[in-house]
This record gives C-alpha cells, sequence and structure tokens, in this order.
DNA sequence: TCGTTTCTAAGGGAATACCCCTATTTTTTA
DNA sequence: TAAAAAATAGGGGTATTCCCTTAGAAACGA
C-alpha cells in the first residue's frame, strides 16, 4: 500500500488528484494540507511514503519542503507538481530531492504512472518538462557568451597567470613557476585587475570564477 | 533536400548511417570524413545542412568541431552521435551548439526521426539521453554535500566578512561597514584561512565560492 | 552552570599585493 | 608592412594582507 499526501493550496486541485488516486488498488491518499509548513508534521503522523508536493506553496515553498524532507525523513518519496513548466522550478526542486516531476495538466494515466515509478525507487517527468530541461542546456551558452563580452579579451599568458593566483601561488612563485621575473608577473595581474574591473586579488578571483574566463 | 555531412571514425557505422538515409526522399548524403579536422572544409564544400557528428572523434574532438561550428558556420545543424551515454558529454555539446543527441544503438526509424526534426529547426534527443540529464539533475546536490563536509563551520560573523571579502573590501572597509576593529577583522580572515584550508585571499574566494559556503 | 565556541581586540613584524611610471622586444593582425 | 597587442622588465613607493601571540567578554550548548 503506497500511503500519499498531498499538499496544494488550491483545494480543488487537491480533490481532483485525489479522485484519481482513490480508486486505485494499492495506493491510499492518507492526508491532504494546503500549505508547506503542516507537511513534516503529517509526515510523521501518518507515515506518509509518497508526497505529491505543489512548487508554490504559500509560507514555506516546496522547495524549502523538499530539503527538509531531506534532512528529516529521506526516505520519503516526493514527486513535485507545478503548474508552470519553469527550468529553474525543475532543476532546484530536483537538486534538493524531488524523484519526479509532472505538470498540472498531466491526465490521470500519467499521475497514476508517476506515482508508481517513483515509488518503486525509479524518477519520473513529463515529457514537456525533459523537453524544457534539454532546451535549457541548449541555451547555457548563449546567454554566457553575451555576459563574457563585456570584458576585454583576456590574453593567452595572462590567463596561465590567473589560473595560477586562483590556485592560491604568490606573485614570486608564479614568476618562477613560469621563468619570468616578478615584475612581468606583476605587470600581467595589474592588467589583469584592469580588463575585469577588480578592484584586488578577490575580485579578480570571483570574476574569473563567475564568468568563466579560464574556460574560454 | 537535406545536404548530410557524416563525421565519424569508425568507417562501418559511416556506411551503416549512409545506408540508413540513402533511401530516403529529401535527404543525400553529401560527404562523409574520419577525424575532426576535415569537418570545417567539408561543410563549406559541399554546402552542407545538417552535420552527423560523432562525440569522440580522433585529433579534433566533436565538442570542438561543434564550437568552431558556431563561430564560422552557425545555420549548419549539428547532430551529436555517441557510443556513450555520459551526462558530461551530453550537456558539454549540447551548450556548444549541437540540436540533438542520439546514441549508437539508434534504430533507423529514430534516426530518421531526428534529422528530420533538427532540419526543421527543432531538437532531438533519444529517451535514454534525457533519462540521463534528469538522474544528473537529481544527483547535484548529494555531491555537494559531501564535499562540504569537509570544513569546520564557519560562523555567521565570518561568513559576513568573507561576503565582503568575496565583494572586493579591504579589511579596513570591512571594520569599518561592520563597525569593528580592523584587528578584529584581521582575526577572522585568519580564522577563514584556517577553516578553508586556504594560503591567501584567492583561495579564500576560490574555495568559499567552489564550496557554495555562503550558501548554506 | 560549566565548558566551548564566537566575537571582540591588541602589538609588532614580515610578506605580498597594488600603483605610478617607463620601455624594449616579439607576435599578431589589419 | 605598418600599426596594434602582447610579453617582457625595471625603479620606487604605498597599501594590504598575513603571521605570531595573547586575551577578555559574550553567547551558547549540555
Amino acid at each position: 500500500m503506497i500511503r500519499v499526501l498531498i499538499a496544494d493550496d488550491h483545494k480543488m486541485f487537491v480533490d481532483g488528484i485525489e479522485s484519481i488516486l482513490k480508486p486505485e488498488d494499492g495506493i491510499e491518499v492518507v492526508a491532504r494540507c494546503y500549505n508547506g509548513g503542516q507537511v513534516e508534521k503529517l509526515v510523521e503522523e501518518h507515515n506518509v511514503d509518497l508526497l505529491l508536493l505543489d512548487v508554490n506553496l504559500p509560507g514555506m515553498n516546496g522547495i524549502e519542503v523538499c530539503k527538509r524532507m531531506q534532512e528529516v525523513k529521506s526516505d520519503v518519496k516526493i514527486i513535485a507538481i507545478s503548474m508552470f513548466n519553469e527550468e529553474s522550478y525543475v532543476s532546484e526542486i530536483l537538486s534538493n530531492g524531488a524523484s519526479g516531476y509532472v505538470l498540472k495538466n498531466t491526465g490521470r494515466e500519467e499521475l497514476l504512472k508517476a506515482v508508481k515509478n517513483v515509488h518503486a525507487g525509479l524518477s519520473y517527468f513529463s515529457e514537456e518538462v525533459k523537453a524544457t530541461i534539454m532546451k535549457g542546456l541548449m541555451g547555457q551558452n548563449k546567454k554566457k557568451e553575451s555576459a563574457k563580452a563585456f570584458f576585454p579579451k583576456v590574453s593567452k599568458r595572462e590567463k596561465e597567470v590567473l589560473a595560477l593566483i586562483i590556485d592560491e601561488h604568490t606573485t614570486q612563485e608564479i614568476a618562477n613557476k613560469l621563468f619570468i621575473s616578478l615584475k612581468t608577473v606583476e605587470s600581467h595581474r595589474s592588467s589583469l585587475l584592469n580588463k575585469l574591473n577588480a578592484r584586488n586579488t578577490a575580485g579578480l578571483v570571483r570574476i574569473a570564477i563567475e564568468n568563466k574566463i579560464l574556460a574560454e
């Protein structure tokens, strides 16, 4: 018997899910709630196996609930449900412990399949959700390039120096490693500060990492 | 007519793809090659619309070829083909311009669908590939946590100081902002260097960002 | 309440980074 | 082939970080 808790602030929707799951053998809806804060308590009280969790809950949202569940009761499986097919929601909640993600326009058969799959230790995602993620993956590069363009290009030697700075080497150590003078390395550091618009080493490292300067 | 170039170092495999595509109306294999270096030249010479590209090519690998194509001929569509359903390969090549990713065990119908979809401006991925990516998304969190555990916990005040360091403030500026003495901030810096096992500011910033110390 | 951690702070000194300037040689690119 | 960019390097000085040691007060957990 799969013991299910439904958490969604739209009552009509909770009823809808329940009416789909109720006739099914082997599935029992043991509780329902309309905000995130109650989830933890109900999971304990009703010995819940699987949580159908709305991503956009009032109060404590779905992502926070997921994190909390991982900490206190990581054996409860979670399927995220959402109105929105948003890449950021999907990746956020999946990396915080959800095993499935279905959209609210999902039909009866698909929902049942999701519940059974996830309970069996597998994962389940709507086709649309998978498509969104793949699309996001493809888009990644373009955003980077537009952001990158704000910096004058960093030369090959500068990148070498930058890499060694990030790797915690001092100017003297860098000079020794590259067989050049201390003053030359200082020169490169100075250019880097200018080009990346940094005030000091801390900024240099942060900007270099955030903009993946070394990965070009 | 879709003008196709096949790039794969296994001749038998190239022949296989060609035999699938050849009988098809509207598709023509205009060239084939067995290493990455030749791709650019052949694409120009044969006015190629779509490139079927092996990810693991000798010499210049598929990912590099993709990057190059985006720079010099971004209207050529690319479908990546690979023996391996590896998350890193998939995300890498997709963020570098490929519109599809199919595995080498893909059947005739699926390959044709991929070619037609991608040529029409859509994308195409094998089911197994989509599953791999989703699985990868789910796994992200666990790795982070295990890495985090290696550090002693950073106190609240230390995090404030760390944040300001990363934001390019000097010790004096931080002291002023937090209404504490210069020496106190130095003390916090010193503890941070110890706790995060860093040699200097550069390391502090890198380690803090890589391990998302401030996001806890 | 008692130990532990955290936050606070200091002196003093060595090491490192940052800034200004200039300048030659090599490499790249238009 | 001339101009531009990159790599090299110096002098001289200031600012900042880093290291060592010590230590009181506050907050916190058991």
